[in-house]
DNA sequence: GTCTATATAATGATAGAC
DNA sequence: GTCTATCATTATATAGAC
């Protein structure tokens, strides 16, 4: 560990991400995580006062990189394009945000209840508010939603099983620009 | 409750259903059920043997319905119109179903982990087999599957929230349609 | 069909030694 | 920063009376 510090902290949030994806999050225990880490219960509990704790410092994490986007966007004021701003959400949505993705969409009910007053949802809500036209029609309501839903199902190896990992995430960025495009106009991916 | 029989069965896949929705799966014990049914925990293991047979008795039920469809789009053969597939899922989406879809939806992981051999996303495959032309490339499986994400989304108050109920099963049978026809031809919505 | 009472196990969390 | 030991609480589930 020459001048490492520990990094303990990360690891928990690492391992618990991972169960929380595989099993849920009410259904992932302390226990589990410490003896995943191989270290004992009260270890965690030095790194975070409660297990809620643990997903809001997750959340904090992906916060950051949504609020660079938001600042972005902003910045465009009225001329913002929002082919543009899928492609940015695209890119936050590969990588190593993939598994936090995959726990928000696939835990709604258990993350609703917590205490957490969420910081990475509020920043979501804003992100639709920029993804729709002021006062648009609600099939584009629902459209917007369902191109962020696209981007994220597109790194789930169980809807494009038979795809390459690697060509995933082209393949929902597609599907997520044509969903926020009007009808009949083409789109272009941006690489 | 005069004269009534015991509606007992089905007043506890009510009420389970609506707690496991409003709060999640885990973290709705058979002691809050039993409470809000005003019975003892005792009393529901007289008619579940155990929580997940609950969730397997609710499956049961909406399976059936989704049997239907695929017995209906089977003898359809080849002829087989997508479109007419979807608006019979619609249909499927709506009424007494909904909050087993959203169930479903927000509450992946949990149930992912129950050791019931689910009856319901077995047909689920089946349905998305029968949405996507064999051998379809990936954006279009990709959208078949947003297709179905699109009609319970439509169901979920939070999502439209400022288009009045009666309106949303139209609006996302819309986007649906939208969703599994080649892009740049117009849809018809069957009522 | 519903009850009281209880068995048994697991959970989130804390105290305090090292 | 990690440990052992332990607490209070809750959970699923069962036995047996009425």
């Amino acid at each position: 560990m020459a001048g490492r510090r520990s990094d303990t902290r990360e690891r928990i949030q690492q391992i618990a991400l991972d169960l929380f994806v595989e099993q849920g999050y009410e259904k992932t225990s302390l226990r589990e995580i410490a003896e995943r880490l191989e270290v004992t219960k009260a270890a965690l509990y030095y790194h975070f006062r409660t297990k809620e704790d643990i997903v809001r410092s997750l959340f904090e994490d992906i916060a950051e990189a949504v609020d660079e986007v938001l600042d972005w966007a902003r910045e465009q004021g009225e001329g913002l394009s929002r082919t543009e701003l899928v492609n940015r959400l695209a890119q936050l949505v590969r990588g190593r945000f993939v598994p936090i993705w995959r726990f928000v969409q696939e835990n709604q009910t258990a993350l609703k209840e917590l205490h957490v007053s969420n910081p990475l949802m509020s920043r979501m809500q804003a992100i639709f508010q920029l993804l729709c036209p002021k006062g648009a029609d609600p099939e584009t309501q629902l459209r917007s939603r369902l191109a962020l839903v696209a981007l994220v199902m597109g790194n789930n190896p169980e809807v494009l099983a038979d795809t390459p990992e690697e060509d995933r995430p082209e393949v929902a960025l597609r599907v997520a620009l044509q969903l926020v495009s009007p009808r009949g106009r083409e789109v272009e991916t941006a690489t």
